[in-house]
RNA sequence: AGCCCGAUGGUGUAAUUGGCAACACAGCUGGUUUUGGUCCAGUCAUUCUAGGUUCGAGUCCUAGUCGGGCUGCCA
């Protein structure tokens, strides 16, 4: 990010400038609190970057913590694939990797002291009981039978239940505070559980877990997390945190506020829809470049910057936000545009011969790696007499303010040399086989002398001199900006999401590593794919370049 | 229906805290150009509604309307 980007400010940054000045604070701690439980989305690095930013801009600790406290769902190749997306946006943590599960035994604690205080019961209902005891939104729930158990038997249930006396869902341990309370949170929330599962971490230590409320602001309070940032559906919960942080002895006492989740328009962003379309088969995997995961994003060629950047942009407040997944895509060209060696490919071949062109031999022009970047070098490009060009950059009866190739028209074939269409070969179908064309000798190095203006520029790749190319092309996954507008978001999905084509690119491309951007000129920004091989190389459409001619062809 | 939250162009975010509604994306026009790219310029709003306070309201007050969240022993 450049020096002279401002930094972001927004309603999270005011509180806490207040209590700054207010003098609340020596140090701003922020956390991630993933669950390792399943991949990482672009909704994620919204929250992942906004708590992070904070702690940089603020000279402050960023931590991230496993919220493993669910042992049904977690697992460690989750724990690796969340270090594996956070390091590669470049976000660090240094010493400061928690786990919930570490806090299993201080929070065990803390419901002894409850339970002490008369402020925690062990409660005997069962599901389908405590669902009816609850109430609803409108009625107030009423008491458990079990809620004015004394501390001692309390206790010893409680120690039961770590023992592993009792089946899973025999027992449950509450806190006690009203189960009138219109917020349904406070109606004497579950604080432990029993689950007899093996957990990934402390394996069958524990039989008990505590719920996310009873573990999420302890776990900031032990760390000294000054501002626990969250999604806008804990909302409801803080003030069960706050209760937690009054009536229990933590050594610090952390503040939950809640900001939107980014959405984006054609894209899905929950993880229950997101395994859908992985289980149904709808997208190759978690990482498949349509996939809104920072590990689809990564294969597609997207970069952390353009994350970075897109996520400054989106914002952080309290509304409810649908990005125009174009925002993202202008974050992504405006990246790419400065770091994208320049090549050409063309990706719909239509054969060109210049007959006055000497048979056999090849003249090597050199081009720029970058209009604009002199320190990105030069590479050669090799003009042979017969090559190809995009099938759409020739138009037998072009329309108006058509500037490439037609019949008896004159183009620049980019950094080589002026050709001109002289004949048109089709076959019996009247299908388009290939261009007779002549070039002007003088136009070698593609100017001329005369100055004579030649208005089109296209892009094109010796048939003889090139690389084979496996291109991937990507469009939106769904239809709709909307993509559950009509019902069920499978009925919207894109059948042209994925196109697989073959293509010829230049010579240099051969020597192209994983990881680089690069720009096949007019036509999009490409990435190197892992499935390539020593046979082909497998490139994906990162994003494609702006195109207002086509734009204006469509309407 | 109860509780909580939100409402500024097509989209997202601002507005010195009561003083000419700004920036960006998208769209549309034009200019430059060996990428119909990049770059540059222009254009695009009765601040959800109705009342009120005020010299002056996006901002304050009142009443409504609309949208989101909450009834897991998930997080």
């Amino acid at each position: 990010m450049s020096e002279g980007d401002t930094r972001p400010t927004n309603f999270i940054r005011d509180i806490i400038d207040e209590e700054l000045a207010a003098g609340k604070h020596e140090v701003i701690v922020t956390r991630f609190p993933p669950e390792p439980n399943g991949y990482l989305h672009i909704g994620h690095s919204k929250a992942i970057l906004t708590n992070y930013s904070i702690a940089q801009d603020y000279n402050g600790r960023f931590h991230l913590r496993m919220d493993d406290t669910n042992p049904s769902k977690e697992d460690m190749s989750y724990v690796e694939a969340i270090i594996n997306d956070l390091t590669w946006l470049g976000v660090e943590w240094g010493e400061s990797l928690f786990f919930a599960s570490d806090y299993y035994q201080q929070l065990y604690e803390w419901a002894l002291f409850l339970i002490n205080e008369c402020r925690a019961y062990v409660d005997d209902l069962s599901l389908e009981e405590m669902k009816e005891y609850r109430g609803n939104l409108t009625e107030p729930g009423k008491n458990s039978p079990y809620r004015d158990r004394g501390v001692e038997e309390n206790l010893d249930l409680f120690a039961k239940m770590k023992n592993g006396e009792y089946e899973d869902g025999a027992k449950v341990l509450r806190a006690k505070i009203d189960m009138a309370h219109p917020n349904l949170n406070m109606r004497d929330p579950v604080l432990y559980r029993i689950l007899h599962h093996n957990h990934y971490r402390t394996a069958d230590e524990w039989c008990i877990y505590p719920m996310y409320d009873f573990a999420h602001g302890q776990g900031d309070a032990i760390e000294g997390i000054t501002h626990s940032i969250c999604s806008l559906e804990f909302e409801n919960h803080r003030p069960l945190y706050d209760w937690f942080i009054e009536n229990l002895p933590v050594p610090s006492k952390p503040r939950q506020i809640e900001f939107s989740r980014l959405n984006l328009t054609h894209t899905v962003m929950s993880k229950r829809k997101l395994l859908a379309l992985v289980e149904g088969g709808y997208v190759n995997g978690w990482d498949d470049p349509r996939m809104p995961t920072l590990i689809g994003y990564r294969r597609r060629g997207y970069t952390p910057e353009s994350i970075h950047e897109f996520s400054k942009r989106a914002g952080v407040t309290k509304q409810n936000q649908v990005i125009d997944i174009s925002l993202l895509d202008f974050c992504l060209r405006q990246d790419l545009e400065l770091k994208a060696m320049r090549r050409m490919a063309v990706l719909d071949p239509l054969k060109v011969t210049i007959t006055n062109f000497p048979e056999g031999e090849v003249e090597w022009y050199e081009g720029p790696n970058h209009p604009g970047i002199e320190s990105f070098g030069t590479r050669m490009v090799p003009l042979t007499r017969e090559l190809y060009i995009e099938r759409d950059d020739f138009m037998e009866d072009p329309p108006r303010k058509y500037f490439r190739l037609a019949p008896g028209r004159e183009v620049r074939l980019r950094y080589a040399c002026y050709i001109t269409a002289k004949e048109v070969v089709k076959d019996e179908d009247g299908n388009i086989l290939e261009i007779i064309a002549e070039f002007d000798p003088e136009s070698r190095g593609a100017s001329t002398l005369d100055g004579r203006k030649v208005k089109g520029t296209i892009h094109f790749v010796s048939a003889s001199e090139n690389v084979p190319l496996e291109v991937r092309m990507y469009d939106h996954l769904f239809l709709n900006e909307d993509p559950e507008a009509d019902g069920d978001f499978i009925q919207n999905l894109n059948p042209d999401s994925l196109k697989v084509i073959t293509a010829y690119g230049e010579p240099e491309l051969k020597g192209a590593k994983l990881g680089d951007p690069i720009q096949f000129e007019r036509k999009g920004y490409f990435s190197i794919d892992p499935d390539s091989s020593e046979e082909m190389i497998v490139f994906n459409r990162t994003v494609g370049l702006r195109d207002s001619w086509g734009k204006k062809q469509r309407k």
